[in-house]
RNA sequence: GCGCGCUUAGCUCAGUUGGUAGAGCAACUCAUUUACACUGAGAAGGUCGGGGGUUCAAGUCCCUCAGCGCGCACCA
């Protein structure tokens, strides 16, 4: 067949290898990922309604893996169709210092190819490697983002630690301060001795393991039987709780027992009566150890109980005789067991199932210590919020619909986190991060936003955990504090926070903390979650497990758009995903053949201009433009409502299955033997409708689609192109 | 202990307010140079985890049981 106007290009297969860095230049090189530009080259009304979203940064400890890849190609997906329809669109990119996840990764790699600790470099020497993995890692994840397809406004680039972003942080702890929200205390952390730091309730990661529960009596003339995991914390008990109610040991409660010789350690027991304390567990009686347990330490600050620490920071002892002093907990636990069947003082010992409690990053197990720490109180009532408290303003704003969060069903599980939710621990004893802006001399505390004057003034040498910092980011990000920045008048309350569901407490509920308390709304009117990206056998896909797919190698093989639909089709939001090469080939192949749709509508026309108000349909067009436009309108209602599965999942049939497979086959025959209006008719249904689908497929598959629009010689980019309406 | 999710074709998953079950991949038969072989046509494949209930009608709503997975709490 002849085919006058043909782009050569056609007629080779698609080859996405060729194009997709090019069309990425071509619109970077645009400006038009920048919303300012677009109003400026009159591409978007500057009156038209604001778009805008933060993309999750993500951490600077590496690159990027396949949960990234569906976040950036969901966002993509609404940012293209938010900015096609018009709207003043700001996708806003950054990344994430990751404090202690990007500290203990350097920490490692410095081990063992150095055979170095941080401390033989030093404070100084240690961040500036930091520094320099976290600046390798931003690059590569920023390529790699381009890779994807990503239509962020590179312009606006922020990163959690960098200077504005540290102004807004120093702002916001000092508010906090003064309202006396943040406040420092002495009590049980949770110490991560192998990261030598503090961490929060909600980076600890539990693992069910095998333990040994262990009955016996501290003396034998002592009368109750106690029983616990961890017989070498009980050198620190200072007191046997019982049940107010418990008969059996009714008589006791009161009394004091001196126990002159427990392995070593000298006791003195009180036998206290306290509601925590479960009659029908063990024997119904619980040695206190305030120092080394959270509910003990409850229990001992109701009874005016001291606090007797007896292990470090390095999961030590820190008394008793040379059979246990210094040794590591682990070891003497053994010690005291075997002191414990010496003396006839165990009465049994049973195997049992225990969740351990481990550091979500380095994998230490977690040693609950007394320490000094700042804290964010989740409780008090805050007067300038209507008299509610931190809590009750995450609460509220989900319960009052203020923020809505897709799937609905993970609306409890933020609800029940948040019943859970005890003051946050901020403080991290390590290097890397926003420094605590809080500086001290002799007795004298002083928090600020800027160093205090006068000499003398040591700064805390703590810094805070990474979700301070990223609780801020939307508003961070757009200029605050300064109110009056225009991003921060047009863009900060951003329309959806689209993310994983595996950080809607870590990120999501500190963000709706901090913006609620400090700029009294909300960061963001949706909450959309998508699942994790799994391996074919559902495996969670990691590095260790050696199952993770890297995307940029599977972008090489098949092409950005067909990994971009793999990932969002057949997926429901909040519902994990298998990722498989099948399914990513099946959809490489839906490049090439809207490629070939296209060769085969452009060399079909005849001569025929496309001319979008045509008028002079026939009967036959008519029918096939009322189904098509039923198709479109779906489509776009779809999207809307995030169900980007289903608008994907039209629009890919209706392009195969009815355009290509019915629609073009039934033109042929026209083509060939119709009447001049016949051929007129379907020619300008053809393009039309290639003109439709281009568009529609566009936030989808925005590489093929636009490089076809290029090659089709349009002049405006098909990014910027407007959205068909019905 | 509290809560959530999943169970639909061989595999991976859709199925929006209840109206006779869909897609991709794989496998099967046919077509053999076509806009496109990164292709087309066709056929095959499911008592929607088990049981019970509501309803004219249930994959969808309710109850219950089972298996798998997950979150939170507990973890003396």
């Amino acid at each position: 067949m002849q085919e006058p106007n043909t782009d050569p290009k056609f007629l080779k297969p698609y080859n996405p290898q060729e194009t997709e860095d090019r069309i990425y230049k071509l619109w970077e090189e645009s400006g038009l990922f920048n919303p300012d530009v677009c109003i400026e080259k009159g591409v978007t009304d500057k009156d038209a309604k604001a778009f805008s979203i933060v993309l999750p940064p993500p951490n600077v400890t590496g690159t990027l893996h396949l949960g990234h890849a569906a976040t950036l190609t969901i966002e993509d997906i609404m940012v293209r169709f938010a900015r096609m329809q018009g709207k003043r669109t700001l996708w806003l990119p950054g990344t994430d210092h990751a404090a202690i996840a990007t500290q203990s990764k350097v920490e490692k790699i410095i081990e063992k190819e150095e055979g170095k600790r941080k401390t033989d470099l030093g404070r100084e020497e240690f961040l500036k490697r930091v520094e320099k993995f976290a600046q390798d890692s931003h690059d590569t994840i920023v390529s790699q983002c381009k890779k994807m397809g990503a239509s962020l406004d590179w312009s606006r680039e922020a990163y959690t630690l960098d200077e504005k972003r540290n102004l807004a942080v120093r702002t916001a702890f000092k508010k906090m301060y003064d309202d006396k929200l943040i406040y420092r205390g002495h009590r049980i952390v949770n110490w991560d001795p192998k990261g030598q730091t503090v961490i929060s309730d909600d980076e600890i990661v539990y693992e069910e393991r095998k333990a040994k529960m262990y009955t016996f009596k501290y003396s034998s003339d002592f009368p109750i039987y106690i029983s616990t995991t961890r017989p070498e914390t009980k050198v620190g008990d200072v007191a046997v709780a019982v049940n107010p109610s418990d008969e059996r040991y009714e008589k006791y409660i009161g009394k004091t027992y001196v126990v002159e010789d427990f392995c070593g350690v000298p006791l003195s027991i009180k036998i206290i009566a306290d509601e925590a304390v479960e009659k029908e567990f063990g024997t119904g009686a619980l040695g206190v150890t305030p120092a080394h347990s959270q509910i003990d330490s409850e229990i001992a600050s109701r009874h005016n109980l001291e606090t007797k620490q007896v292990i470090n920071e390095f999961a030590k002892m820190t008394v008793g005789g040379e059979r246990i002093l210094n040794k590591k907990t682990t070891e003497a636990r053994e010690v005291i067991v075997a002191w414990l069947k010496e003396n006839d003082l165990l009465e049994k010992e049973e195997e049992i199932i225990q969740n351990i409690s481990m550091a979500e990053r380095t994998g230490g197990i977690i040693e609950p210590l007394p320490k000094l720490q700042w804290f964010i109180d989740v409780n008090k009532k805050i007067s300038e919020r209507d008299n509610k408290s931190l809590k009750e303003l995450m609460l509220d704003v989900v319960k009052d619909k203020s923020i809505e969060i897709i799937p609905e069903r993970f609306e409890r599980v933020y609800y029940n986190w948040i019943e859970n939710l005890r003051d946050w621990c901020i403080s991290r004893q390590i290097w890397y991060g926003h420094r605590i802006p809080v500086w001290y001399k002799d007795k004298e505390i002083y928090c600020g936003i800027e160093e205090p004057k006068g000499e003398g003034w040591e700064q805390d040498l703590d810094t805070l955990d990474t979700w301070f910092s990223s609780g801020l980011w939307t508003f961070s990000t757009m200029g605050w504090p300064n109110v009056n920045s225009p991003d921060f008048i047009a863009y900060r309350k951003t329309d959806v926070l689209e993310t994983a569901y595996d950080i809607i407490f870590f990120w999501v509920a500190r963000m709706i903390l901090m913006t609620t308390y400090i700029l009294g709304e909300v960061p963001f009117k949706t909450v959309y979650l998508h699942g994790l990206v799994r391996d074919t056998q559902g495996r969670k896909m990691s590095k260790s497990l050696g199952n993770s797919l890297d995307p940029v190698e599977l972008i090489n093989k098949y092409g950005t758009d067909a990994v971009r639909m793999s990932l969002v089709m057949g997926t429901g939001p909040g519902n994990d995903s298998k990722m498989s090469e099948d399914k990513i080939r099946a959809y490489k192949n839906y490049a090439n053949k809207l490629w070939n749709i296209t060769r085969f509508v452009i060399s079909s026309k005849e001569g025929f201009e496309y001319n979008p108000t045509f008028e002079k349909y026939l009967d036959q067009e008519k029918k096939l433009i009322k189904e098509r436009d039923e198709i479109i309108k779906e489509i776009t209602k779809e999207i809307g409502e995030y169900k980007f599965y289903l608008a994907g999942e039209k629009i890919y049939q209706y392009t195969w299955s009815r355009f290509a497979d019915v629609i073009i086959e039934e033109s042929k025959p026209i083509f060939q033997n119709g009447t001049k209006e016949e051929k007129e008719s379907r020619a300008e249904f053809m393009l039309d409708t290639l003109t439709k689908i281009l568009k529609i497929l566009h936030p989808f598959m925005p590489f093929v689609t636009e490089e076809i629009w290029q090659t089709m010689g349009k002049e405006k980019l098909l990014m910027v192109e407007k959205w068909p309406t019905i």
